[in-house]
DNA sequence: AGCACGCCGACT
DNA sequence: GTCGGCGTGCTC
């Protein structure tokens, strides 16, 4: 319970408003005409304008009751539950966002306050007509033959071809019943009882412990593992289907619109009837209807993006998440959150099951199941791990004494018996351009950005320097910009383009492309090269990590990492664990069917744990030992993490209050965080707004949102001046 | 978020 | 003299 005393107020009684709107504080209204109720959407008046609240409470009466003014109306929606009420609030306090901007997340329909729109239907009326006519007939025939259904005008014409002015008339004589039945109509009820695909031992014990939580009620979370093709969504619709059962509704949230396609047909085949659809994809009108419906328990079931979590389920049973690791489910502007957390937390508040969902859940699922925190449900593939093809390390310290460039000697040869067998190699390095870092020779300056902080990386096909990080470019220059010397630039370390230079030394035989996005005109382009490449035409392919994903190379039996520890060093908390997917991702594009397939990793690190684990080919390895150095580091799941993103027009100010907030740490120090920065954001200029972050970091336990918070608070700055909080960031520098 | 109020530069 | 730029502040 969030308050005590009356939850209802008769009209005029004081009430207090949360306003979906920017304010930061409750206003006080009378109640409306007619009394209101705790959770009531209400409209009021607020300046000129009349804007959508809701009753968060009783009057506080601190304002001169003379400016307090009477709210306009209730809408016709059912009063927001307590429930929900709660997870807005505790949501905005783990996310630091104004409990206002969390409101506006749950009211996200287009005209809420438009009243019901009315669709109107025609029935069989209880006079006779004054004469019957060929068309009359027709008319009252098809009300006989399909049982006196309802029909709207185009129907009724279209079936008994007739003209409306034949309804019309039927229906001033008071034969047929004119009636208004509400637009935005209930959902297609959905069949549990119908019996879906049978399942194999792991899915049937997967979907048994599901549904026995379903049964049991109450909150619980689990995580459901399991390759593609495992079976994960036949074991969750089970857990649906018991849910629907029990009369409570379910959600299903997915990372990607193009996937809510595949998900529906098979909600489809399965309860005969469609989900509702929630997503940026659906109409206005649709998304009204969706909204309504599942508040008023009419909606059973809702198919996906993260903010589908905000809808004002009334008897919310399951929510499933699926492709939990997916980064897509972190909301990175506006208010900033994690669907997947606050899933988790929507589920505890409502008595509800979580099901995360993956084939590579993230370190912080693992940890929660491996904690007990979450139940863990593995589902074992059915054809076993034939795809992964034979892993090996390449030592780059010994080839470094024997060899220049970054091919070693034993890549080297790799490449040139695929060649001889006429087979494909793919090279992949994870980086655009031709050199991340361009050196001056003279003065021992690096070219740097004159937008953002970060260095500038030399693209030689498009002969200019280009900033990653911002996207600024610059011709290539032929002095050094900082001490003028000519002709003493010098390109350090590797990108694509720079391997294909090598390469095209080594072999100059074999034809050779760079598959990376800068290098292609338009999407249409690049699908040409894929197809181009899959039918052979080329027999060394270097690529970025654009390769990575789905391109099926039937004749390509090679992989070669040139720098497997890149995504290691960086800062990026996720580096790790993304490059342990993107390696596997990338190994495993070599060798289909019935030709064995070899991946190559160049590394420095031999003996690191990640990369060891990734060689050994085991996921329990490498997420324990990923969960080792996170723990050592302090890192997330095993410390919280805080970013600060100042932004403003007037790039000064950003990193001035971010030196200032930085010297000024004491509220941080004295609850036992640290930070760090300032640094450029990663996306350092939004629309003209410079921006710059700051990162907190604190050891578990550490109350962080109340330290975050009390030191923020009163930063002041200019107008233009921006401070927004990133709990739990995902990329950081 | 809007919207008004208000205080300084280029026009009829 | 005024029109209008958008910086500042308020909304029960």
């Amino acid at each position: 319970m969030l308050e005590k005393g009356a939850d209802h107020f008769a009209e005029s009684e004081l009430v207090s408003v949360l306003a979906a709107q920017p304010l930061g504080m409750f206003l006080d209204y009378r109640a409306p005409e007619g009394g209101c109720r705790i959770g009531s959407y209400v409209i009021v008046p607020l300046g000129p304008r009349r804007v959508l609240g809701v009753v968060w409470g009783p009057g506080e009466g601190e304002v001169d009751v003379k400016k307090v003014k009477s709210a306009i109306r209730v809408l016709e929606e059912p009063p927001m539950r307590d429930e929900m009420r709660e997870f807005l609030t505790r949501a905005g306090r783990y996310t630091l966002t104004p409990l206002s901007a969390m409101l506006r997340l749950a009211t996200r329909a287009p005209g809420l306050e438009l009243p019901q729109k009315m669709l109107k239907v025609y029935l069989p009326g209880h006079s006779a007509p004054d004469r019957v006519t060929d068309a009359r007939r027709r008319v009252m025939d098809v009300f006989s033959k399909s049982g006196s259904k309802a029909l709207m005008m185009a129907e009724l014409r279209k079936l008994a071809c007739v003209s409306s002015s034949v309804v019309k008339s039927l229906a001033g004589q008071g034969v047929l019943e004119e009636k208004g039945i509400p637009r935005d109509a209930p959902y297609p009820t959905l069949d549990p009882m119908k019996t879906g695909r049978a399942l194999d031992g792991d899915q049937r014990r997967a979907a048994d412990a599901l549904c026995g939580d379903v049964i049991k009620g109450g909150f619980g979370a689990t995580l459901l593992r399991g390759v593609t093709g495992s079976g994960k969504t036949e074991v969750y619709l089970e857990a649906i289907a018991e849910t629907l059962k029990r009369g409570r509704q379910a959600l299903v949230l997915m990372p990607e619109i193009a996937l809510t396609s595949e998900f529906i047909d098979r909600v489809e085949s399965r309860f005969g009837g469609k989900p509702a659809e929630w997503h940026s994809g659906v109409a206005a009108a649709e998304r009204r209807r969706v909204w309504k419906m599942t508040g008023r328990g009419k909606c059973k079931l809702v198919v996906g993006a993260r903010s589908a979590l905000f809808l004002p389920f009334s008897n919310l049973g399951l929510i499933v998440v699926d492709e939990e690791h997916d980064s897509s489910y972190k909301q990175e502007d506006g208010v900033i959150y994690n669907a997947r957390d606050l899933s988790v937390l929507r589920a505890s508040i409502c008595g509800a099951q979580a099901v995360l969902s993956s084939a590579t859940p993230s370190l912080e699922t693992w940890s929660n199941a491996k904690s007990g925190k979450y139940r863990r449900l593995d589902l074992n593939t059915r054809y076993g791990a034939a795809s992964m093809p034979e892993l090996k390390l390449v030592d780059m310290r010994e080839c470094d004494k024997m060899s220049k460039g970054w091919i070693s000697p034993e890549l080297r040869e790799a490449v040139r018996e695929r060649l001889a067998k006429n087979e494909q190699t793919l090279l992949f390095l994870n980086r655009r351009g031709y050199a991340p870092v361009t050196l001056c020779r003279a003065c021992g300056q690096q070219i740097g950005c004159r937008q953002c902080d970060s260095r500038m990386t030399e693209h030689r096909f498009k002969k200019r320097l280009v900033c990653h990080q911002c996207g600024e470019t610059m011709p290539m220059p032929k002095i050094c910009p900082s001490c003028g010397a000519e002709d003493r630039l010098a390109a350090i370390g590797p990108g694509v383009e720079r391997i294909m230079e090598e390469a095209g030394a080594l072999f100059p035989e074999a034809r050779a492309t760079v598959l990376s996005s800068d290098v292609f005109e338009s999407a249409n382009a690049m699908k040409e090269q894929v197809s181009k490449i899959a039918k052979g035409e080329y027999d060394i392919v270097i690529g970025t990590q654009m390769v990575a994903k789905g391109h099926n190379f039937p004749n390509l039996t090679l992989v070669g990492v040139i720098d497997s520890d890149l995504g290691l060093q960086g800062c990026d908390l996720r580096a790790a664990e993304r490059t342990f997917q993107l390696i596997r991702q990338v190994a495993g594009r070599a060798g289909r069917a019935e030709k064995p397939g070899m991946a190559l990793l160049q590394t420095y690190q031999t003996e690191h744990p990640v990369i060891q684990a990734i060689a050994s080919g085991s996921e329990e390895d490498f997420w324990n030992a990923e969960a080792d150095a996170r723990k050592m580091a302090g890192m997330p799941p095993y410390g919280n993490l805080a970013g600060i993103i100042l932004s403003s027009t007037i790039r000064e100010e950003a990193i001035e209050v971010g030196r200032r907030l930085a010297r000024e740490d004491a509220p941080l120090r004295s609850a036992g965080a640290r930070v760090f920065g300032p640094a450029p954001a990663p996306i350092a200029q939004i629309r003209g707004r410079h921006r710059v972050r700051l990162l907190v970091m604190a050891p578990k336990g550490v109350a962080l949102q109340n330290a975050v918070q009390k030191w923020v608070s009163g930063v002041g700055g200019s107008s233009r001046f921006k401070l927004t909080v990133d709990i739990d960031p995902y990329s950081f520098l």
